[in-house]
DNA sequence: GGTATACATCATGGTGTGCTGATATCAGAG
DNA sequence: CTCTGATATCAGCACACCATGATGTATACC
């Protein structure tokens, strides 16, 4: 799941995404990836859950759903108060 | 940074640390990989300012450190927000 | 001193994964 | 119906990156 959000491209296909829905041709310019590159991230994001489809004839837009990208901050958030909490609890070797 | 997060056998490294500090012996057990492998990850990890070194004699205790990963955390709950406050905002092709 | 243990570094190899070009599909315009 | 443009899928390639074994360094214990 994190690993998604890990690949440079991908990164930067979710940073677009969140400024609001988009199509396919939209985040190839603004990309500038080649179409099928982006189009292969695309279904993975969708397999994903991180993206939902919604096609409108010869177009189709994808939209960033945020319950899933809150879930993984939450889960960081989680890690570093346990870090935080066990930070003098040092073990012996 | 999200990057460091992504490989398996890191997450466990980070996971782990985040039950307190650990040196490199407890997490090659824990881990069960191989002692070069874990030492080259937490390299990776106290290049990136994630994890602090605390050399103890002939031992290396490793400390998570949580403002690193808070502040990445902060930063996907803001993608999210962004994702909410745009989500109908849907440009034209 | 010598030995053993913890750890780091290096060179090598294998594999996953992202990128590309070609092709298929499908909807709309004419 | 035909043609064009948008998108998806597939096969092949290339590169990055993780894992491993060998080796080096340092510290503690005898």
């Amino acid at each position: 799941m994190i690993r998604l959000l890990a690949d440079p491209l991908r990164a930067r296909i979710i940073n677009r995404l969140a400024e609001g829905p988009a199509c396919t041709c939209h985040l190839v310019d603004e990309t500038g990836a080649k179409q099928p590159n982006v189009s292969g991230h695309l279904r993975l994001l969708r397999r994903a859950g991180l993206v939902a489809i919604e096609p409108r004839g010869r177009f189709t837009y994808y939209r960033l759903l945020p319950d899933a990208i809150e879930t993984t901050a939450a889960q960081l958030f989680e890690l570093a108060g346990r870090a935080r909490a066990t930070a003098e609890s040092r073990r012996a070797c």
